[in-house]
DNA sequence: CTAGGGTTAG
């Protein structure tokens, strides 16, 4: 009861700035309970106005997170300042109870006490909606207070959370005196919405601005390399880091890079290295053994992490059923689905019921996993469907994939794959008026097929390939390789699985059209290019389909090279204008044809390993 | 006494 002492012997003296040190001490050192004594004695001893101390004892409050407290000392306050209202307003922000941290901004207007910027960016991080959003922005500009650079980087901030990132940066843009934290939230803004070209550029402005880079910058730069799959792009940012090496956020960024990049042996050492490990690296580190094919060790690494880890959360749990969902580990699967709930208290989500219906459909059981679709209560999202259509195709099952493809259309209109898969599997089963009729309806209603692009880095170039472009200057060459791969790996039993190309072509030009999908283009052009010993790892913006898994597989094998590829899932929406040559030096850019069909969804996605010897290429595809 | 930016997901 060090404050009593303190209280006692400073009794006599106790004026306001006595006390408010008192409370920053409380503060310092977490002690709550004196904290709250310094309150009492406060409240009974200081006669008259107390305007000062009531904010310091309100932001102790805030500080502890005690917003009963707060509050109920805030109604008892009375006289109340701007500090007053944007201390609680902070608090119910940061809370996100974003309908009281709105509604206190309008209290405090209408007893006539004005917002300032400490007000403002408080309250943005509360808006829910774009026209609250535009609103506060409204109010903001009219008093002036659209210069500060707090509210600045707020407005970014929840301009690019709400979707709107053109109105981000033109908030950027406007901004005439430089700030970290704006640049910050600007690179940071593009990052996370998956335009990492777009966030780098930018870090390369900044640095031509002379700002150095903090952990905040590099983080979300590595976020960037992460999305773009520039691995070696972002083993230089790692060897900048080294000032701030002990930053647990940023070694999180750099841990899922590696892991997301294929190079499991830098995730491996960045991850032992790590000086303070939390979930978040945890779980990352799990799903990406899980992510590269290495199912096994991601659950090794989950039971570690169940004796001295941190406690595992949702996420981590997601990454342990796609760990068994990847490998067909059905009864694994079932129990750690069911022990979720009893041993950590989550309940399983979405994400979770997935991760079953995905394992359910790869085994086999595809009754079991609709069955277990029409049980989930939250219903099925478009994620979840496709990865059963994906088993569909997989298991041969053309009635539900019909039924399942449809459910998606239902969810995702606009999303060109599952219409082509359709189509092709109305094609496959003679259906042709049906698969007529799916290809006028994509055309009536506009919809687009993205064309197929795949990128690999060598040296400091990334180059990148687009279905049906033949500008990158050494594309003679890459065909010629294309043409002497083919023969070698028919004579391991390859053959073109024209299940993957559109059915309105003759047979020839359906073989022709699989030869020429980005990523053969991109293997073949990373086969000559990179030293032996090196990994082709190559990034592709569609899914991968079966042909080429089949073929990057058997070329792994005959090659003797390993091949990495990966395809996006739903978070990394690139799209095909992505690349800016002048920073990349990319090779290459417009792409003008369209006829790409991909959607091999159970398809495993990384790490072609020659694994394959006297199987055929049916049971490659399936695996 | 009150404010801004970064990491994990089927």
């Amino acid at each position: 009861m060090e404050a009593m002492n303190s209280l006692q012997k400073h009794q006599i003296q106790s004026d306001p700035i006595s006390y408010s040190e008192l409370i920053k001490c409380c503060i310092a050192r977490g002690t709550i309970e004196e904290g709250k004594l310094v309150h009492r004695h406060i409240w009974s001893n200081v006669d008259g106005p107390k305007l000062f101390l009531n904010n310091v004892l309100l932001s102790m409050y805030v500080k502890f997170n005690l917003l009963d407290e707060a509050r109920n000392l805030f109604d008892k306050m009375v006289e109340r300042n701007v500090v007053s209202w944007t201390t609680m307003i902070a608090a119910y922000s940061n809370n996100k109870i974003n309908h009281d941290a709105l509604n206190f901004l309008i209290l405090m207007c209408r007893e006539g006490v004005r917002p300032n910027m400490f007000t403002f960016s408080s309250v943005l991080r509360a808006c829910d909606g774009l026209s609250t959003l535009w609103q506060l922005h409204c109010c903001i500009i009219k008093v002036g207070l659209d210069s500060d650079v707090f509210v600045r980087s707020a407005l970014i901030d929840i301009y690019s959370k709400c979707g709107e990132l053109h109105s981000g940066l033109c908030v950027f843009e406007e901004m005439i005196t430089g700030d970290l934290v704006v640049w910050n939230s600007i690179i940071g803004a593009f990052a996370q919405n998956g335009n990492g070209d777009e966030a780098l550029n930018l870090f390369k402005s900044m640095k031509r601005a002379g700002f150095p880079a903090n952990q905040a910058t590099l983080t979300s730069v590595l976020s960037a390399c992460t999305g773009l799959a520039l691995v070696e792009l972002g083993r230089q940012v790692h060897a900048h880091i080294v000032k701030f090496k002990r930053d647990l956020i940023l070694n999180n960024a750099l841990l899922d890079m590696y892991c997301k990049c294929g190079s499991l042996e830098d995730a491996n050492s960045t991850f032992n290295r790590m000086p303070e490990r939390d979930v978040i690296s945890w779980s990352t580190m799990i799903s990406g053994l899980a992510q590269n094919g290495r199912s096994g060790e991601a659950l090794d690494l989950f039971e570690l992490m169940k004796v001295s880890g941190p406690k595992p959360n949702y996420i981590t749990m997601v990454g342990v059923l796609f760990a068994c969902s990847h490998a067909g580990l059905e009864e694994d699967g079932w129990h750690y689905f069911r022990s979720m709930n009893i041993t950590f208290g989550i309940n399983p989500g979405r994400e979770h019921y997935g991760c079953m219906v995905d394992l359910l459909g790869r085994v086999g059981k595809l009754d079991e996993a609709i069955k277990f679709i029409h049980e989930m209560g939250c219903g099925a999202d478009a994620v979840t469907w496709k990865s059963l259509l994906g088993a569909c195709r997989i298991h041969r099952n053309t009635s539900l994939a019909i039924y399942v493809a449809k459910k998606i259309l239902e969810l995702e209109p606009h999303d060109g794959g599952p219409y082509i898969l359709l189509s092709n599997i109305y094609a496959n089963s003679q259906m042709w008026e049906d698969a007529a009729k799916v290809r006028r309806i994509m055309r009536d209603k506009g919809v687009q097929k993205e064309p197929g692009c795949s990128w690999i880095e060598v040296g400091k170039q990334v180059h990148a390939f687009v279905y049906g472009d033949k500008s990158h200057p050494l594309m003679d060459k890459v065909i010629l390789e294309l043409k002497q791969l083919i023969p070698k790996i028919m004579e391991v039993g390859y053959f073109p699985d024209t299940n993957f190309v559109m059915h309105d072509l003759e047979v020839e030009q359906q073989e022709d059209s699989l030869r020429f999908h980005s990523e053969k283009l991109a293997i073949a052009f990373g086969l000559r290019s990179l030293p032996k010993e090196k990994s082709l790892r190559i990034m592709k913006n569609l899914r991968i389909c079966g042909d080429c898994h089949a073929f990057a597989k058997l070329v792994s094998m005959i090659e003797n090279r390993r091949i990495v590829i990966r395809d996006p899932k739903t978070k990394y929406d690139i799209q095909t204008h992505w690349f800016h040559p002048q920073l990349l030096n990319l090779v290459i850019l417009p792409s003008y044809a369209a006829l790409y069909c991909s959607f091999g969804h159970c398809l495993e996605h990384t790490n072609a390993q020659p694994v394959l010897k006297n199987r055929t290429v049916e049971s490659v595809v399936g695996y």
